[in-house]
DNA sequence: TTACTTCTGGGTATCGTTTGCACGATTGAT
DNA sequence: ATCAATCGTGCAAACGATACCCAGAAGTAA
């Protein structure tokens, strides 16, 4: 590949004054500089930013890391950190978890090879001891989506206590009594903090909270549709039942539907996110919103500027959920 | 950060050494290895992949770009790439294109100036003349899912002619006649074989193509929604469509069900990819499935072999689609 | 004419690794 | 005991770009 020096020699200069041309240095006469960058281009000179980095200490790139990719609010949230990441002309390198606290250890060690200026990350566990490692190390990282206790970093989010008691709130205000949860790994603060929500709204309006109604999950459809089958195929089921997320609650709609419970009739269902096939005309599933692309793009604006140098005010940001009421959910039947 | 020198420093030896121990040379004593590594690790040494790079030639770093990750369908190829890269112990750099073949070429050299080894590309134009520039260019790729005219490259997709005429044959087989196509954008291979494909199996059998029932779109569910509800408020409707992709397909039938008209029994509906969404209970959608994730895979591993020096026998890598009948097709309605 | 800025540009060290070559030490053979 | 072979390690030169320190040239003021 065609280097500076390649350009130097062309242009009849040295390699500094190249350098310098190249990066709109006030210490080149114009005329000089023009007459670069036309060379420069008709060499079909690419900078080699591997160089660069090594001399400037920043690799011009930051780490993405999330558990699923194909979970189309995570795509949202990939979608928002890419779109300012190549705005500031950033890289951002992809790392699917996949759920697995060791991929992730391993992916962040990659990343921190490869030398990323910043990291944006959605932990699978809110308590891994490897974070405390990464914030002791200088690079600036972003949580979102899940806090994470362990450590205090910066974190973008929205207010899942609130979101979890907009969603059950709307449930026992149709008047459900009976309502079931089914939520992510146990780990996971954001599904923590939408558990705690449905405990203390059910305690709240003095609504015993059941543990046979409380289920775990992965996340997935597949998992979600397993736990709604065993939660709705014991006698005595929930009329309501609160998913820790869109996905998962998919995955229950399948399973009532193959058990010919009717939706929203014997069973109301809300779920989390706002994916967009939650809007599909035939699903029309009463969620919790969270602004996801924005999410993404918050995240990284607030990466990208501390890595400019700027410090920042807060260290977490709060967005406020907003709960979509479509067609998953009724009051109780008075027959179930 | 702490580099080869400080390691070298704390062991006692030299820089070299602590290189060629680190990677496992077997030049250097087992012994002294092991207490290099055991030092290295104490110190929390992460050898700096940028200038390895630099010395090396190679980033260890490949790029996909992609028109748009909050497709299901892309997702999956972008989990199958990142499957296999990470286990190869490459990082992926993510480029979401959005469809914009401006985006495109903005991208393609952002990965150049990152020296990445090697790029999985779809490409949003099948005629763009900058990817003759990145054929002369000593840097390997790989096109997915959608094929280019303009260059002979590696290819790995599925065989769309037949993916189409599996979709078209099935609806005319179901007796249908009048048969309407949604597309992508005009520019896209995959959308035009397809587009072929329903055309010649409609003269084989027949069936007067009909100008005014082939509409286009950008790929997306509104495009989709849009194109679908213009064409049915026509007087004279098609029987059944073919989406170019499920989520136009999933657009469709939001148009339909706004119309108030009813899937299967007014229209017909097949659409392509089979994302997960597809086979939800209250969805169904027939469709042609085609391996998304198995094509990631196929495509980094081509790419990262032939980095790996390995002559490749193929250069195009044709999948089989296959069809899966679901609840959106069924004959036409004698009234309608 | 001298001295002093100002403007442009070159020379060189440096970033952290890898690697070819050289060199000292150990071992075995003669 | 000497020489050659083998083994283990250090030295120094890259890789491509940037940045600091300087040096001519030109202009200006005394």
């Amino acid at each position: 590949m065609v280097t500076i020096k390649d350009v130097a020699r062309a242009a009849g200069v040295s390699p500094s004054t190249v350098s310098r041309a190249l990066n709109d240095s006030p210490l080149i006469r114009e005329e000089t500089k023009a007459r670069i960058r036309r060379i420069a281009e008709e060499l079909g000179y690419e900078r080699n930013e591997l160089a660069r980095g090594l001399v400037m200490g920043a690799s011009g790139a930051i780490g993405l890391v999330i558990p699923d990719i194909t979970n189309p609010f995570f795509a949202e949230i990939t979608r928002g950190v890419g779109e300012v990441a190549h705005a500031r002309g950033y890289g951002v390198i992809l790392c699917n978890t996949g759920e697995d606290p060791e991929r992730e250890r391993s992916y962040i060690r990659l990343l921190r090879r490869k030398r990323v200026d910043g990291l944006i990350l959605t932990t699978v566990t809110a308590e891994d001891p490897y974070l405390k490692t990464l914030a002791r190390s200088k690079t600036p990282f972003v949580l979102v989506s899940r806090a994470c206790q362990v450590v205090s970093a910066p974190y973008v989010g929205v207010d899942d206590r609130l979101g979890g008691r907009l969603a059950v709130e709307h449930l026992v205000d149709l008047g459900h009594r009976r309502v079931g949860f089914i939520g992510g790994p146990q780990g996971v603060q954001s599904c923590v903090d939408r558990l705690a929500a449905f405990k203390s709204v059910l305690s709240e309006r003095g609504i015993p909270v059941r543990g046979e109604w409380i289920a775990f999950s992965d996340f997935t459809q597949q998992a979600g549709y397993r736990a709604a089958k065993d939660l709705l195929k014991r006698g005595e089921r929930p009329t309501a039942i609160f998913a820790t997320n869109d996905v998962v609650a998919l995955g229950v709609l399948q399973a009532a539907d193959e058990l010919g419970i009717r939706v929203p009739e014997e069973l109301s269902l809300v779920g989390y996110d706002d994916i967009s096939y939650a809007s599909l005309p035939r699903i029309e599933l009463t969620t919790v919103a969270q602004p996801s692309f924005d999410m993404g793009r918050i995240a990284a604006e607030w990466l990208i500027s501390t890595l400019a140098g700027k410090r920042q005010r807060r260290l977490y940001r709060l967005l406020t959920p907003k709960l979509v009421v479509r067609h998953t959910t009724a009051p109780p039947s008075s027959t179930s």
